[in-house]
DNA sequence: AATGGACCTTGACCCAGATCAAGTAGGACC
DNA sequence: GGTCCTACTTGATCTGGGTCAAGGTCCATT
């Protein structure tokens, strides 16, 4: 937490992500203001936290677990249309309907603040809601990036980039560097990853293996990653292969 | 104009949807600050507005013609991000640099504020910070209905979800209702198309010929399209028959 | 240690859409 | 009226990834 200490204080080790995605300039009372409205709620593997078309009545950031934003067609064909990692921020301020289901992918815990109050605090507190535009445009750029990905890249690249981007993620959450080789373990079942990247579990299950294969991944048991070389994952993934380490 | 008469002032037929996008309640003065920063560029077809990685000085609307958001690989393959139509904003206040290529896609002109002032204004100004938020999101929207399209969708589906998106888009600037038949003209080419969708030319170009062929569409030329049933159309495009309405 | 079930892998085959290649339509310009 | 060029269409063929089907692996439970 050294990075951020003026987040730090009573209830750190509780839920130490739990302002970061919020608020990292937060002053006193402002914290002691969402402390008033904030409670935690915890989620099964394969639970729907938010069915599309519903209220939404909270906003809040994942502490542990990951959750998925997904679309379904009538036929079934369904889509995640967003990744939710830890710390990652979950809600719609201003709006009360939800455009997609939410589904917790893995086990889950959520920090909520009570959307109304939260709405109100946000109201009289610029520099938040600065932070939720900040936050609204780094989504759109992260699914404008994936746009490229679902639009244009073969199967081998969508691997490439999912495992790229979970092991980033993975790094700058553990703040693990990004030099040398990066471990990790695979959150998401071949079914999910498939629909992140608008494949069959077939396709992804092959593709993984054929990674293996050639060398840019190695695979303990069918989870545990070892990516000897990032560089290489990210020639395989088609990026530019400087820039991506902003994310 | 009826709808939005606290917009309308001097210059209204000058540039009729210069404010609607940024402030529908802004007062006389805000209006009259952007006024001073406002400017007008006009931009041939093909030409691009902003490099990927520029710094942005602006932020703005497009006010006729069609600007598009694209990313490109380096082996050339381009993925179309984001569409711009008439009252559609530009621009990403409190970031610099550009994350994609806007090009437009026709004859294009934009309607741009200075960005610092612009800025400014917003800063002090909540309601139309509130705005931009709100567009952000309806951004995010519109982009991850779109990766459902691209990941999950047929081209015939493609097809028919762009059709519909561009019919009532036109439907809603021109104040034609979505009663009975819809007819506009396409403003992208066969390659544009492609490119937004995922797909190559030619299977737009037959895709655009199956849905002829059955009825679906009508066509003059190569551009000029006649919707006879739009409820049709969008069970072509695998929506949900209702909701779609309200974009 | 056997059973069951979720998750994953691999093979064989198929098809939607890509690729390669001609050709057509229509507007601008001489 | 011809010729050029850009935008589009259509056909023939190929292929990446989907589909269908048969196992395999690893746990948790008994």
């Amino acid at each position: 937490m050294s990075s951020h200490p003026q987040l730090c204080h009573s209830d750190c080790d509780d839920c130490p992500i739990r302002h970061r995605a919020v608020c990292a300039h937060c002053d006193t009372s402002e914290l002691e203001e969402l402390e008033q409205i904030k409670y935690y709620r915890s989620f099964e593997a394969g639970q729907t936290v938010i069915w599309s078309g519903d209220q939404m009545s909270f906003v809040g950031s994942v502490v542990s677990g990951i959750a998925s934003l997904t679309q379904t067609m009538e036929d079934g064909r369904t889509q995640m249309v967003g990744l939710l990692l830890p710390s990652d921020f979950v809600g719609r301020p201003g709006r009360d309907g939800a455009p997609y289901d939410v589904v917790a992918t893995t086990d889950l815990v959520m920090c909520c603040f009570r959307k109304k109050p939260f709405e109100e605090l946000m109201a009289r507190t610029p520099h938040i809601a600065h932070r939720l535009l900040e936050m609204t445009l780094d989504e759109l750029d992260a699914a404008r990036e994936w746009m490229l990905v679902l639009g244009r890249k073969t199967a081998r690249e969508k691997i490439a980039s999912l495992l790229s981007i979970i092991a980033r993620r993975d790094a700058s959450l553990t703040k693990r560097g990004m030099s040398g080789p990066m471990v990790f373990d695979l959150p998401l079942t071949r079914e999910a990853m498939a629909d992140y990247l608008g494949l069959t579990l077939e396709t992804v299950s092959r593709q993984i293996s054929a990674l293996k294969k050639d060398g840019v991944i190695h695979l303990e048991g069918k989870r545990h990653v070892t990516i000897p070389d990032m560089g290489r994952l990210m020639e395989e993934a088609g990026d530019d292969t400087d820039g991506g380490f902003l994310v």
